[in-house]
DNA sequence: GATTTATATATAATATTCCTATATATAGGG
DNA sequence: CCCTATATATAGGAATATTATATATAAATC
């Protein structure tokens, strides 16, 4: 696992990239986050509830509550159309991070 | 520039990564980083000072006061060799991180 | 000689992001 | 009936970087 000090500033990131996929419940954003990744990036739910509350607030997701078919209530999120919007320079943004600190710091790219 | 949520936690490893070629003063650390990143990385000098003084009390650095040919009094951080050691993990932790956005969120490294 | 710019350090107040801890609630398996 | 997995919510705190402010001097410009 990564530490919070390195990691601080991707779960905005990583919801948006979950997301885009379709749309999911918090619970089920943890788990592929960690899943694809490898265990590499988690996130507590108590980080990222309030995480999804400020991105709806901005705009960039909506949630709605439903009931699965477990009759289990849930509030699924979907990315807004500007949301959406952000993925592209939000990715430019950390790809040009990972070029800066692989001059800087000599970090590599597996 | 890169915006301040995204570039978090990266000024520890810059000034590791600047003070491994040499010792410095925190004035020419600022000027380096946003020099070696070609302007994708610039730290304030409120939020480097702080930083330096948290690194030497964790034992990573030694500062120790100087006068320059100018006459300038200044502080010179030098790596110890505790610092030297944390420099392999810190990269590899970066270098995971960087394969972790690649696989979750398609970020690549131009 | 006076003013401005570049060099150099320091700290207070604030913002953001993530954490641990805690609370609540229900479905399903044993 | 209890435990585990599923699911959301929020309070309190830690860490990191920001803006704003203060101080001081060397070098360049006017």
């Amino acid at each position: 696992m990564i530490a919070p000090g390195i990691k601080r500033g991707t779960a905005e990131l990583a919801v948006l990239s979950v997301l885009e996929v379709g749309p999911l419940h918090g619970y089920e954003m943890a788990r592929r986050i960690e899943e694809q990744t490898r265990g590499s990036l988690r996130f507590t739910l108590a980080s990222l509830y309030p995480l999804l509350y400020r991105m709806e607030k901005r705009g960039w997701v909506r949630g709605a509550w439903e009931t699965s078919s477990s009759g289990r209530r849930r509030r699924c999120y979907r990315l807004t159309p500007q949301g959406k919007k952000k993925l592209t320079p939000i990715r430019a943004e950390w790809s040009e991070l990972f070029l800066a600190l692989k001059r800087l710091a000599k970090v590599t790219h597996a």
